[in-house]
DNA sequence: GACATTCCATCATAAAATCAGATGGAAATT
DNA sequence: AATTTCCATCTGATTTTATGATGGAATGTC
């Protein structure tokens, strides 16, 4: 049994949408005896009369009717293959990985993101979400095309980098913590004595040397969703993105800690935040896009709260 | 910008599996030379390379990598058309709706309906539930290529019918109800001047001629779940299938009532049930096979408990 | 009821797509 | 170095697809 040609396919569906053979051909530009002839075909390919012809204009058939989503799926197929192959040949790249620094305000991302979705609906955009190096490392390796990591400190390495904004960083433990209870700035012996809550990355393999860390008994955890829990439950104080926290600080559930020089002074309270590529790697025509949209939205504002859109 | 062929795809695929165009030629049964003219072809409509022929073998290209998913979608649409397509030369039907009596239990079914899904996978089959008169009247309307419907009283009828078992009727109320507290046999009378819970059709025009109702005051409910919550609540006494009610009875939540001799004597306390179909209707492969083996299996079994499968 | 219109099928023929087989250069294998 | 295997290209034959004209049947109009 042959296949049927795609042609054949789309002249039937152009006569169950125009009613007749010849408002099809009409539609399509070609001659009638085409479109009978193309009708014809797919009935000798498929074994069974698409059409009952006995009236003035065909009316499908019972097995026509139930052919005919099996040829709207198949012309649908078509067409998507058609969007990404054109896509394709314009210069868009078929996937679009972006790695996302775990504090980074999503709700800062999601309008940029449908708006990509819809210039671009024919490039698979992925994201993925990781902590610290391991957003940067996503990049270098070539895991991801582009990422939103932490700022680097040299600039010229085989990243290129344009600054997106920074996060505010806050001090914070639970009302119940001995730490909320002193008033006035904290000194670095009363940071010390106490359990600090760090994120760590996920490998262990080739960590990084730690930033930030001020206590000498340390917890690492594997994400921000677990050093939040474990800061609402008083077991620790630590650092947290301030949009992560406004609604905790708001309420009540955390106090914000206010360290007289937090961490010696070697590190900023708040974190500069930038959106990476490769050099080497050439971006298409989406992921030019997509960076340099992320470059001019972060030229705008400063600090990302995270609260707006 | 033209379709590509469905054979072009085919080619396609056959040399990312093959790994090579000479060996797919060779798989396909075809010369090298159309394998490699199709590959241009294709490449050719979707205005991209699709293998990078540097090396030694031709190894997929990103835009390669990317449609690949499109072409495999394609062929599956096109495998599935073929598919139905089979199915309906060879006399299968493309869709086939059973009507069901609302008081069948519907675990009867299941093994059944599951093993026509197999054999026959390219068959829509749909499953509607009536309740009395109007599940014989979908099948009279053609609503319905076949149905599960409470037998006939004249065989010679625009329906051919097979017996396939009979529900058992029981007559419950709640055990606060006070016919619950009657011990013996109960006397019509008493039925009588309670009210009597009846399940009625949907529509009202056209109404048959009651059964089964001996009281003078009844309710008449759109179907059996109303009808169990009524009865459950104590509202009033009636029939219903054992297989429903077998679990209330269990735990007490309903009694059973032993009427001396029910409804005078003129309905049998169980419900024969039959399949039936047009006679003038044509049916087709699966039909046929659905139609003789609920009749098989309902010559098997007098009482359909639903209980087991 | 006669006429014009619109419908679809068919035919002959022209254009286009597709294929097989032969040939040649490049890479891999021996 | 010789051989095999790979793919691209060319040519001619075959198949497929399209066109325009023709005719019979149904519909619509006056």
């Amino acid at each position: 049994m042959s296949d049927p040609s795609v042609e054949q396919l789309r002249v039937f569906l152009a006569v169950v949408e125009a009613g007749s053979f010849s408002a099809a051909a009409r539609a399509l530009g070609r001659a009638q005896s085409a479109v009978t002839y193309a009708v014809q075909g797919l009935e000798a390919e498929a074994g069974v009369q698409l059409f009952d012809r006995s009236a003035y204009r065909p009316v499908l058939s019972d097995a026509g009717r139930a052919l005919l989503p099996c040829v709207q799926a198949i012309l649908g197929a078509v067409d998507g293959f058609h969007a990404v192959a054109g896509g394709l040949s314009a210069g868009l790249e078929a996937e679009l990985t972006l790695v996302v620094e775990a504090m980074f305000p999503m709700s800062r991302l999601v309008g940029t993101l449908a708006e990509l979705q819809t210039l671009y609906p024919s490039v698979q955009t992925r994201i993925e979400v990781e902590s610290l190096e391991a957003a940067r490392r996503a990049v270098l390796d070539g895991r991801a095309d582009m990422g939103l990591v932490i700022s680097p400190e040299v600039e010229p390495d085989p990243l290129q980098a344009r600054p997106v904004g920074e996060i505010e960083l806050v001090v914070v433990a639970a009302p119940g913590h001995p730490l909320a209870a002193v008033v006035g700035p904290l000194h670095p012996e009363d940071l010390r004595d106490h359990l600090q809550l760090v994120v760590s990355e996920r490998t262990d393999r080739e960590r990084t040397p730690d930033r930030g860390v001020a206590a000498r008994r340390t917890w690492r955890l594997a994400d921000l969703g677990a050093k939040r829990s474990m800061l609402l439950a008083g077991l620790g104080w630590g650092s947290m993105p301030r949009h992560i926290v406004e609604d905790d600080l708001a309420t009540g559930r955390l106090m914000r800690l206010r360290p007289a020089s937090w961490d010696g002074g070697n590190r900023m309270p708040r974190l500069p935040i930038s959106v990476v590529r490769r050099r080497d790697r050439a971006a298409g025509l989406a992921g030019r896009w997509l960076f340099d949209r992320l470059a001019t939205v972060g030229a705008d504002e400063v600090a990302l709260t995270g609260q707006r859109d």
